[in-house]
DNA sequence: GCTGCATGCGTTTTT
DNA sequence: CGCATGCAGC
């Protein structure tokens, strides 16, 4: 890669801390990876010593691709690249007990955090809604605020009641040996601070941190990077303010700002030079962001040619809009011959993903949606996961609540019950109270034999996974219950069996795939289920070759990604910029998210936007999105609006008088 | 204790 | 409109 002074200049800057503010599509990615080759190449840096931290684990696969092609295999196996949760992970399994953990602890992803809150907020009689009191956990987790320093600072009834719940979860998540996303970086803070000996270890061995994305880092992520670092390591982080998207997951956009004040020797270098997009296209995504204040001046250019206006493509209802899209995308791949996988579609929210998807199925283009991974939500992958998290980790009740009785085993609500008061009693997760005598002061006959039996096949069959094959191992397990059998009895329609048969599959071959890592060494089958647990598994793509299909993923998934043309759908008021961050006067980051999307595109960018829209079935007329009237006007051409709404506004009173004269008949 | 239907409810973004 | 939860019957 042929690299610009500026870039040049970050690369070699390796002996104080250095700042890149790079803007949208100015080379950063290749910034790290080079200076990465450059301090191995050049400056003799054990690989080992180096640690790359991205925000999603596509980032981190994309960047460990483009080293492995500059460095080759044998170096990269040894260099950490990785999210900030799997390097808080990698921590942790080395020096679990300073966290309070045993081995093989288990990773809850935020449906079992919810489902575990819900049952606290049903316990405690709480009036708190279960996501509510999550996102209020999760902000004074990643602020390092504990149960009781919430109480005692709770200002209201609302938080006195979360810090209530917070208190118990945090208790709930120990006593199962379990940890959440937050855990994930907030215990390897606490052992790094209290473990001597964990934080001379790894602080003699980074001597070079680097941070892509910085603008999302959070508290927790920040003090995690500063504890890493703080002895011998030089640091780089790598971030644009107005690509900061992830506010509400506690990113603080002024981190940038506080980086300067912790470390006086800062450097600070601006990449403005864009590689990626059009004139045109920079222009409009600039006029849309400089409406946001700004930390620090930065001016993008391009010298790629002026490109082709920005077209803006208004569309009768939300049908309409994926039918338009897909027809589009179909002309224009016959035209150009080049490759579906050139284009994407780019939206708020994952549910707009629908009518595209089905315009797309019927034009028979093939699509791929990454993002929203309905896979892990579905129940019978749940269920399989449940079995394998309990395998490795026993004392899991959420898992052991969620797979007692899937398959029938016999064990109901009343039984479950006793043995959950007899487990809260004695403060053990479930697994443990069973194998405890004194159970049988609630329960006993047949109830106390079938538990006893489960556990005890649980305890069999972990051992041997963590003995045998573990592929064997699960198979067998699932053979043994008859998993299969199950899922075809338990399924509504045939069809629907099929489905969680096909998921079934789709699970074993990622195990397959996960159970033996690069160097052809067997992971453990711990290791597998962490991978599966993150989401962090290798991409899915036939014979490596990446499929040719058309991209469809969210804003904040595309962060990061370019694609030679974009289509931004649902450019409307209360989509983008979203209705609840109109509410909360939160436009800033929804201008953010647009600048996003608009700088994901190298040639060509179109907007597209309905005059109603379905919502919750009730079709309703849309304002525009407000940042389309931010584009100067000679750079976009607008086409299908007929001027004004009231085509569309008869035809929707129309529809809706008729909806309100089947009211009255019924 | 389990299966089936009906009502009621809801959608931001991710590790 | 689609899903999940809750109630009523077997």
């Amino acid at each position: 890669m042929a690299l610009n002074p500026q870039q040049l200049a970050a690369v070699k800057h390796t002996d104080t801390p250095l700042l890149v503010l790079a803007g949208a599509g100015s080379g950063k990615t290749g910034v790290i990876t080079e200076k990465i080759a450059y301090l191995i190449n050049h400056k003799q840096y054990q690989p080992r010593s180096i640690i790359a931290v991205t925000f999603t684990n596509k980032a981190a696969q994309e960047m460990k691709e483009r080293l492995t092609k500059k460095l080759g295999k044998d170096l990269v196996r040894h260099l950490s690249v990785s999210t900030f949760h799997r390097l808080g992970l990698n921590i942790l399994r080395e020096s679990p007990e300073p966290a309070g953990l045993r081995k093989g602890f288990t990773i809850l992803d935020q449906s079992d955090a919810l489902a575990i809150l819900k049952e606290l907020i049903r316990e405690q009689n709480s009036p708190l809604e279960e996501r509510t009191a999550q996102n209020m956990i999760s902000t004074w987790k990643s602020g390092f605020i504990n149960p009781k320093q919430a109480l005692a600072s709770a200002s209201c009834d609302q938080a006195t009641s979360a810090a209530l719940l917070f208190r118990d979860y945090e208790q709930w998540l120990r006593s199962c040996n379990s940890v959440d996303f937050d855990d994930l970086i907030n215990l390897p803070v606490q052992v790094l601070t209290q473990d001597e000996e964990q934080r001379d270890r790894w602080q003699g061995r980074v001597r070079h941190l680097l941070v892509d994305e910085y603008q999302d880092t959070n508290e927790a992520q920040y003090a995690l990077m500063r504890l890493l670092m703080d002895k011998f390591g030089a640091l780089t982080v790598v971030g644009d303010d107005d690509q900061s998207i992830y506010s509400w997951r506690g990113a603080r956009p002024d981190g940038l700002i506080t980086l300067k004040d912790d470390y006086p020797n800062l450097r600070v270098i601006k990449l403005e030079q864009n590689y990626r997009s059009s004139q045109r296209i920079l222009r409009v995504a600039n006029a849309v962001i400089s409406h946001n204040p700004h930390l620090f001046e930065k001016k993008l250019w391009s010298d790629l040619g002026i490109g082709d206006e920005i077209c803006v493509s208004v569309c009768r209802h939300g049908l309409d809009e994926a039918d338009w899209v897909s027809g589009q995308i179909l002309m224009r791949q016959y035209q150009k011959q080049c490759a579906f996988s050139d284009f994407a579609i780019l939206y708020r929210s994952n549910f707009q993903s629908r009518h595209f998807e089905k315009a797309l199925r019927e034009k028979n283009i093939p699509y791929q949606i990454s993002g929203g991974s309905s896979f892990f939500d579905k129940a019978e992958v749940k269920d399989m996961l449940a079995y394998l998290k309990l395998l490795v980790n026993p004392d899991d009740d959420t898992a052991f609540i969620r797979v007692v009785n899937t398959p029938r085993r016999e064990i109901g609500p009343n039984t479950m019950v006793k043995l959950g008061e007899y487990a809260r009693g004695r403060n053990t997760s479930l697994f443990a109270a069973a194998h405890e005598m004194g159970l049988e002061t609630v329960l006993s006959g047949k109830p106390l034999a079938r538990v006893q039996s489960f556990v005890n096949w649980i305890t069999l069959q972990g051992d041997n996974a963590t003995r045998g094959d573990a592929l064997d191992v699960v198979k067998g397990v699932f053979d043994d219950i008859n998993y299969r059998d199950w899922l075809e009895s338990s399924a509504d329609t045939p069809k629907h069996a099929e489905k969680m048969l096909a998921s079934m599959d789709e699970l074993l071959e990622w195990m397959e795939r996960l159970l033996v890592d690069e160097d052809q060494k067997d992971r453990s089958l711990n290791e597998v289920v962490n991978r599966l647990s993150l989401h962090d598994m290798l991409s899915r793509q036939d014979d490596g070759k990446p499929l040719n299909a058309v991209h469809m993923l969210t804003l904040h998934a595309a962060k990061g990604l370019e694609f030679p043309q974009v289509y931004m759908v649902g450019m409307e008021e209360e989509l983008l910029p979203h209705k609840n961050s109109i509410e909360d006067e939160a436009i800033e980051e929804e201008r953010r998210l647009a600048y996003v999307g608009m700088t994901r595109a190298r040639h060509s960018l179109t907007l597209t936007r309905c005059r109603s829209r379905q919502r919750y079935g009730e079709s309703s007329l849309t304002e525009p999105s407000r940042f389309i009237a931010d584009m100067p006007p000679e750079d976009v051409v607008t086409i299908g609006d007929t001027g004004s709404n009231n085509e569309e506004r008869d035809r929707q009173a129309g529809t809706d008088a008729l909806a309100s004269l089947r009211e009255l008949l019924k």
